[in-house]
DNA sequence: CGGAATCCTCGATGATACTG
DNA sequence: CAGTATCATCGAGGATTCCG
């Protein structure tokens, strides 16, 4: 494909010709795992959505959360610098989630995703129709 | 998180004019929590890499990979029609995987995720580290 | 070689109850 | 309100075996 001279920063069609540091890779396919969780996915999404948002708020913007998996989530985006946690000492308790920089970046970096399944769903859906099709026949 | 029009800087080049049709929106939900999966991305980015695959040498791409779940991750994305799967009649079998035009464009579409992971691994490792250190402090 | 079928485990997740 | 703690479950996924 295309074999141009390398310029780090604008690389941004795939390039297979790109030499991978195997020891970076690993990494950055845990990161990927990690990161590519459903639920992260979606608190990403209602964060990008709504702004600062509190736990509460939140637990009703990712629709089927439990709220130990929206803790869960939110430490470890915490954790990973993807958002900030912002604790108020009043009563009742106010807690407001806000996406750092690095994780409206995350968020970019998903939008293509995104986009690509709006863009794509129906025919994926006409394949996977297709494909059933061919299985039922095949029986 | 849908009906929403303000909040002008929205980092998603959302069109407006694109209604967000709650059942589309679960249905892409639906749909990237199928791609985003482990297995789907890991074998992606092989066949990405290395165009016309076998099954075998599939499993040795995709490192960790069970056989089960290669078999698997290969059928659903059959379905999807993110790849085709072609049978050749001989002894001993082979069959070669390849992707399709479909399946390049999510690769595409993935790429940005994968830069991502590459430019902020070491500022999501120094957030984990600083993270850590919070944490162990307030002991 | 490229699977399918079976068994089994363990970790992710949900439900529930309690608390500062 | 915003969690923590505990218990229960359920199914994804690994290991193994068999087959055309």
């Amino acid at each position: 494909m295309s074999g141009r001279p390398a310029h780090a920063q604008d690389v941004r069609t795939y390039d297979p010709d790109r030499p991978v540091d195997p020891r970076v890779e690993a990494l950055v396919n845990e990161l990927i795992g990690r990161v590519a969780d459903k639920w992260t996915l979606l608190t990403l999404e209602a964060l990008e959505d709504n702004g600062t948002v509190r736990f509460t708020q939140l637990s009703r913007l990712v629709p089927g959360i439990s709220q130990k998996m929206l803790t869960q989530t939110l430490r470890q985006m915490e954790r990973e610098g993807l958002l900030t946690r912002k604790v108020h000492p009043v009563v009742p308790p106010r807690v407001d989630y806000a996406l750092t920089p690095l994780g409206h970046s995350l968020g970019e970096a998903f939008c293509g995703v995104w986009t690509w399944a709006e863009d794509h769903l129906a025919e994926v859906e006409a394949a996977r129709a297709a494909f059933d099709k061919r299985a039922a026949d095949a029986l």
